[in-house]
DNA sequence: TCCATATAGTCAATGAGGTTGTCGATCGTG
DNA sequence: CACGATCGACAACCTCATTGACTATATGGA
């Protein structure tokens, strides 16, 4: 038999791979949902890209800097997002040099269902977890551990690494 | 004024956000502490890579399935480590097709090193939540929110997408 | 035993996604 | 007005994955 699991030693690696399984699994229970709602072509990444375009649109530079990659992967990323419908792209009366990526209904859509999806999502979390308060906890614990923004937005290059 | 951080409606994309940040910080850590003693070049994917090998050694075609990219995919990774002096290829002489990946010095000496930071960082994170029961309950609620085992290797490959 | 089938590893071609370098067009400021 | 900075685009290249084809070896059933 094993010990009470409170005086078990836990190993130091259980901690991380726990943080990642959590996010993998709340990321692909949002994306078979989204993809059930009529956007089956997004994949993880195009969330955080959707995010660093905005309502208000943005340019090809800008969203280099917000993804952290070069205006030119922006560039590319954005002509992908544009063929499958998500965003679309207009010149700025104010500087020929700029063109503006924005979002279309597509896309728009696509933000509004994420954003309910990831609050029925968080109902269900606290119902698994017993209650707001625990949920609450959690996060707490999570923002003591990783104080800074957690609107980075330069994820998908970070792991692939160059 | 803002109100009692308690009575805030957080939005549901707070705790994703938050778990991938606070796993890109350990990760992060992790792979400064451990560039400092030796290992330079590692790479975030590349510990995982090493655990899929695991102390027996193993060989390209199932270390593809455990990390789930193809068979040519591993092997590629493998003469990339081989390069770098992580892992060497040994014949099997009970299967002349075979050809084992086993971990050398180095390699070892690089999963101990990981093993030692991650119980270092784990006390770190004792003292910063303010005790090792704070911890427990951390990593209870995560356990309530992904029951699986945390050990998926397939993660490399869950980024980026197809 | 021998042959069919399955498996291990390698080579080649391709694609996605990133990089740097360069260039012309345009803006803004001195 | 001219010069430097900025924006977007094109090209060449790199890395890492893919699929398909191929050889060598193992294995199991007629």
């Amino acid at each position: 038999m094993s010990r009470d699991p409170r005086e078990d030693a836990r190993p130091g690696y259980e901690l991380p791979l726990r943080l990642l399984l959590a996010f993998r699994t709340v990321i692909d229970e949002l994306h078979e949902r989204i993809a059930r709602e009529g956007h089956p072509d997004l994949r993880p990444m195009h969330g955080f890209v959707f995010q660093a375009i905005g309502a208000q649109g943005t340019t090809a530079v800008e969203l280099g800097k917000r993804l952290g990659v070069s205006k030119q992967a922006a560039g590319k990323t954005v002509e992908q997002l544009e063929r499958l419908g998500y965003v679309e792209r207009g010149s700025d009366p104010a500087d020929a040099r700029r063109k503006v990526v924005r979002l279309t209904g597509r896309g728009v859509d696509c933000l509004v269902r994420s954003a309910r999806i990831f609050e029925e999502l968080r109902e269900e979390w606290v119902a698994q977890l017993g209650g707001e308060e625990r949920l609450r906890e959690l996060e707490d614990a999570l923002r003591t551990l990783a104080p800074g923004d957690p609107f980075r937005l330069d994820t998908p290059r970070w792991f692939g690494g160059p």
